[in-house]
DNA sequence: GCCAACGTTGGC
DNA sequence: GCCAACGTTGGC
C-alpha cells in the first residue's frame, strides 16, 4: 500500500467534482509530465491519495483511492501519455493548508515543499499520518 | 499579476 | 549530447 498526492486547480477539477463522481470515479487525465506519469504507474488499486487544491487555497481537502491503474489518457494520442483512475473516499473535515504543512517540521521533506510544481507525488507513511491527523481523519478510512 | 523554478524542445 | 530558449506551474 502506497501514499500519493494529487494536485488540481480547484478551477479546473475540484474536490467537489470529484465527489460528484462517486464510487465511479475518474480518471486523472491531462497530465504531461513525466515524473507524475511514472509515479502514476507505480500506482496499485486500493492505493490511497490527498487531494490537493493549488492556486487558491493551497489545501489538502479530501482523500481519494485508486480505482483503476495506469491507463492510456483519453484526452490525447499521444500514447506517451497514461493516467490512473481515483475515487474520492472521504472530506478530510479540517483543510491542511500548505502553510501549515510549512510550519510542521515533520513535514519539511515533503515533495509537495521541495518541488512545488509535481503535480502527482509520492507521499511517506509517517507524512501520510501527520497530515491525517492535523486533518482530523483517520489514516485508514 | 508577477516572477522564480522547473521541464521540455529544438538547433547545433 | 549540450544548452539556450521557451512555456508552464504555482506560490506569493
Amino acid at each position: 500500500m502506497a501514499y500519493w498526492l494529487f494536485k488540481s486547480e480547484p478551477s479546473t477539477w475540484s474536490w467537489e467534482m470529484q465527489k460528484k463522481k462517486g464510487d465511479a470515479g475518474q480518471e486523472w487525465d491531462g497530465v504531461r509530465n513525466y515524473q507524475a506519469r511514472n509515479n502514476m504507474r507505480e500506482m496499485k488499486i486500493g492505493d490511497l491519495g490527498f487531494f490537493y487544491h493549488s492556486q487558491e487555497t493551497r489545501d489538502v481537502v479530501g482523500i481519494v483511492e485508486v480505482c483503476a491503474l495506469a491507463h492510456p489518457d483519453s484526452t490525447t494520442d499521444d500514447e506517451r501519455w497514461e493516467c490512473v483512475d481515483i475515487k474520492a473516499v472521504r472530506d478530510v473535515p479540517d483543510p491542511v493548508t500548505l502553510d501549515a504543512i510549512k510550519k510542521n517540521p515533520k513535514l519539511a521533506e515533503m515533495v509537495l515543499v521541495k518541488n512545488s510544481r509535481l503535480s502527482v507525488q509520492p507521499v511517506k507513511p509517517d507524512e501520510w499520518a501527520e497530515i491525517c491527523r492535523m486533518g482530523g481523519v483517520s489514516p485508514v478510512p
